[in-house]
DNA sequence: TTGACAAGACACCAAAAGGTGTCTTATAAT
DNA sequence: ATTATAAGACACCTTTTGGTGTCTTGTCAA
């Protein structure tokens, strides 16, 4: 057994909307089939796949078969690169640090 | 005074790396002129600017001339949007989430 | 055992993304 | 007055993206 996956990245990975779509129904049924999270959508079944392929990449999803069918869950863990992300920016946009910055602009006067 | 920017998606703006990179030196920075920002990368002026126009759309970045040079400055609030996305599936990551997970599904059974 | 269903594997296509280079126009410096 | 710098505006190119349709294979149900 070899991972040939090409590891994408995450933020690539949750940049369109159909996969933060595919995500959120993910979070909220715990395993789905594809033909089921196709139904979701107006778009075919190939190009559903492919999007699940790009979230398998970012390790975002996992997948199973089951039958003749393959079952999607989520793995959100890869997410908290975001969150680590995001997290640093969030200093340059609270309110408490506005009100800090204009404090200290107000000392350098 | 028209607004005549295209509003782009900031999951779109943060998707690639080069504006993630442009986004962290405008953080460091306070404020860059174009030619300094482009001294920082391997591509040409053309395709950093194009770069800055994404975050532009995306109300990432805001700018304003100063003489001949067009200054760059960074708006991190439309980041709280993919904070606040991220924030609601850290509940299907997080350690403590994987204890209690484990402590209901040990109570169904 | 014959159909119907689920999905992989391709081939294909249009549009968008991410670069390049060149020309022009302001502005600053000599 | 002349030259150098900063950057906008284009035209252009290649690769990637996001979608389609078709053919095949495996699995379940009648």
């Amino acid at each position: 057994m070899n991972e040939s996956n090409p590891l994408r990245d995450v933020f690539d990975a949750i940049a369109d909307p159909t996969r933060r779509r595919l995500i959120r129904l993910l979070a909220e049924a715990e395993e789905l089939p594809l033909h089921e999270l196709t139904a979701q959508f107006q778009m075919g079944r190939t190009a559903v796949s492919k999007h699940l392929t790009i979230l398998k990449e970012a390790r975002l999803v996992l997948d199973r078969k089951v039958g003749r069918e393959t079952r999607f869950r989520l793995n959100a863990a890869p997410l908290s690169e975001v969150q680590d992300w995001v997290a640093f920016y969030s200093k340059f946009w609270s309110t408490n640090m506005m009100h800090l910055k204009h404090l200290l602009e107000e000392e350098e006067e």
